[in-house]
DNA sequence: GCCAACGTTGGC
DNA sequence: GCCAACGTTGGC
């Protein structure tokens, strides 16, 4: 079982717009890198946890936890003309980029703000905190989960 | 294969 | 809204 810590812009899609999904699921579509597509396609399982971080908003930090239920398959909104996520360089006979669903668990009970987490020595090697990353999508050890958890 | 130009991310 | 950091593109 793998964590993993996903971005989203709350103005976009926030944990709120997850919770009131059908099946308080959604697929995480639109990632157009291919650091986060081979995350995405190759090493997220059913099952693993996922922090959900709030983005680009007021305060940036991991306002709640998803789980994995579904296992990478292709983005089918990068087939779309009409979506804003079309890539035309992307065809259904052989997709360049996949997403995964995930699962609503729960909000956390305040958020654990990114200037929080810059702070902990715990998470020096997190890429999160490391200047200049853009990855949306990033591996979470076992360590540093339960760590971030513990701040809660 | 190099690298300048460009577009995007995302904190502040 | 600004801008630093970084990924991607495309000319050569």
């Amino acid at each position: 079982m793998n964590y993993w810590l996903m971005k989203s812009e709350p103005d976009v899609f926030g944990i709120d717009h997850l919770k009131a999904m059908p099946g308080k699921t959604e697929h995480w579509d639109g990632v157009r890198n291919y650091q986060a597509r081979n995350m995405m396609r190759d090493q997220m399982k059913k099952g693993d946890l996922v922090f959900f971080y709030h983005s680009n908003c007021e305060l940036p930090g991991i306002v709640g936890i998803a789980k994995v239920v579904k296992e990478g398959y292709p983005d089918h909104t990068a087939f779309n003309p009409e979506t804003k996520y079309y890539d035309p360089k992307s065809d259904p006979e052989n997709p360049r980029w996949y997403m995964v669903d995930v699962k609503f668990q729960r909000k956390l009970k305040r958020t654990i703000s990114l200037a929080e987490l810059k702070e902990a020595p715990e998470l020096e090697d997190c890429p999160l905190v490391r200047k200049g990353n853009r990855l949306s999508i990033m591996p979470i050890n076992k360590q540093q989960w339960d760590y971030i958890l513990g701040l809660e």
